[in-house]
DNA sequence: TAAAAAATTGGGACCGCTCCCAATATTAGA
DNA sequence: TCTAATATTGGGAGCGGTCCCAATTTTTTA
């Protein structure tokens, strides 16, 4: 079924047709109601290609995920992400396209992507972009959202959790607490979620007066296994908390903990960050700070889809909140003493 | 940059530009050169979405997932299912559209995918598919392939591990470890997954002339926390051993066992489906069934650009054989007692 | 009631490619 | 060397919409 079939069961010609498909008030309303009828009747869609070539706007967004990321899948994170973005998509009546690129193909699928005039705009989730590509993509004129903000670029519009607050908030209750020797096991030292983190861990300290100690601070990589590993390699300078930044690691430093036979809050008291659906649910519950990836995957859709519409305003420069989830791996909490 | 524009430059129509693009043979083997160098200087890339109208193939496949499904992406299922999709359409120069949808949207939304002639094909492990939308498809003419077998039709391309030998074996396996009360935690009874599970899961048992203990069959629903509830309604039974239907219900599983003082393997031997990353690192190591998800998506995908190339051919039916992985929860395994 | 202004509608010109068929160049056969 | 066959190439006609501008209708205004 093609518009000029409609326009003529309808009477009319095919401009008319195509104002009422897109919502042009130019159109007397008995004719709309009438064209709207046909289409209703006949089960017309435009060919979304066509409409494409035609207007320039294909209404499709692109998703950028690394792929090398050991933790792409076995964290929640980008699923949630995904989850988010493409819920709001669809309700707009947008189409997602995903594209899980190693750091190698990366560049070049990018770059292609740009050139390709298919996307109306794309969400990078990438961390490793270098500048070429974000010259590229702001050259091309495509719109495009980080997530996670540009460790120095300030003119790009991103999104991103409030990492540092979260983690400073995290440490400081550690801190609280009565915690002296507070560890840390960091995200990748080339990803800004952990270093923001990371920086927020040792402001906690400063804000006290005090300095962490560096043999308590161990890079991880954000997976369960890194998590192990790097509490390993803590143990032996006696800490007696730590701050994991990501949940899915402290599932490993849990399981490190446990295999040293340290006692979880008694002697080794520890925090996340993330708050996944399993953390609730540890043994010990763990206390973690919560970020909603998928309202930060709803934003971005929201913030990018608005982009695309309005043209390209001042940089958007978006951090949600985190918040502190307090559970017993941190230690006794009024809660539960109340209880 | 446009084809005429490299035409131009390479003292050919555009004709014959687009000839090299699509690689058709006809050329001239140093036109063919001269004109390939013309397009990498200026770095010409055809518009995919003029070509997609033209050639009435845009090289896009659609990939449609549950969203209602609790697991969807706590579970690595799903996650790993993407990633194998998209590492073949990557390699492929196909690009991967996704929806997540929820039953009430699904059915419409298949149907504009399907009348809006966006995509070369689709992928859709969706479980409640119901016939019309079926039909539909067919009907269009377009080419899909489900993950995950359909119920009753014969005549549709399907992708699927052999979910019923899966759990035959890991059965057998617990039954011949000399477990008498084997109980199972299945998946969703609509779903043909947990329908084969547990099917196999009977089978073993009539091998050996028996009959399962209908109170030791629960449902469950994939989740962690439905493993939990459904091992807590199980206890009372008094398994000495349960199969459950995945591994993420597995951990909800233990965590019941360990919760009401159950020892592992000693008191009730667990083994789960999938073998998830983190089933080396449970406590105690899980035995389970491995199903190569990762590879199911690289699978699927290949097949569908085959069927997309090469016109439909008779329907499709691929299963993948599964593999039983035995670690330490189903009690003492010969490779333990070696060392 | 006629002219002016505003609201609707129609139709040609693309959007940037592919594809078919006719035209031209090249090679082979006699 | 000339003709037939074969290999290359060129160009028009779409693909199915959108968009602009001119034409037509309807409503206002004087």
């Amino acid at each position: 079924m093609l518009i000029e079939e409609v326009a003529k069961l309808s009477g009319v010609s095919r401009s008319t047709v195509s104002r009422v498909i897109n919502n042009d008030p130019n159109v007397k309303e008995s004719t709309r109601a009438r064209i709207k009828e046909v289409i209703r009747k006949v089960n017309y869609r435009p060919n979304s290609v066509a409409r494409g070539l035609a207007s320039g706007r294909t209404r499709i967004i692109g998703l950028v995920l690394p792929t090398a990321q050991s933790s792409l899948f076995t964290d929640p994170y980008y699923p949630r992400l995904i989850q988010g973005i493409t819920a709001v998509c669809n309700a707009r009546d947008y189409s997602v396209m995903l594209w899980l690129t190693n750091p190698e193909q990366e560049q070049n699928k990018i770059h292609q992507l740009v050139s390709d005039s298919l996307l109306d705009g794309m969400v990078i989730a990438s961390y490793l972009i270098d500048d070429p590509i974000l010259e590229a993509l702001t050259k091309a004129g495509l719109p495009f959202l980080l997530i996670g903000r540009h460790p120095t670029r300030t003119d790009l519009s991103y999104l991103d959790a409030d990492n540092f607050q979260g983690a400073r908030e995290a440490v400081v209750h550690l801190l609280r607490l009565g915690r002296c020797r507070v560890a840390t096991i960091t995200g990748p030292n080339n990803m800004i979620a952990g270093i923001d983190r990371r920086e927020g861990y040792e402001h906690a300290f400063h804000e006290r007066g005090m300095s962490p100690d560096p043999a308590l601070i161990v890079e991880g990589d954000f997976s369960e296994s890194g998590g192990y590993t790097s509490m390993m390699r803590l143990i032996p300078q006696n800490p007696d908390a730590v701050f994991v930044a990501s949940d899915t690691m402290a599932v490993g430093a849990l399981r490190a903990l446990r295999e040293s036979g340290k006692r979880i809050p008694e002697d080794v008291a520890v925090v996340g960050f993330d708050d996944i659906p399993s953390a609730a649910h540890m043994d010990p519950p763990l206390t973690t700070v919560r970020q909603s990836i998928q309202g930060m995957g709803q934003l971005a859709a929201e913030t990018l889809i608005q982009i695309v519409n309005e043209g390209t305003a001042p940089p958007h420069r978006l951090v949600l909140p985190t918040e502190l989830v307090i559970r017993s791996s941190s230690g006794l909490c009024m809660d539960l003493i109340g209880q």
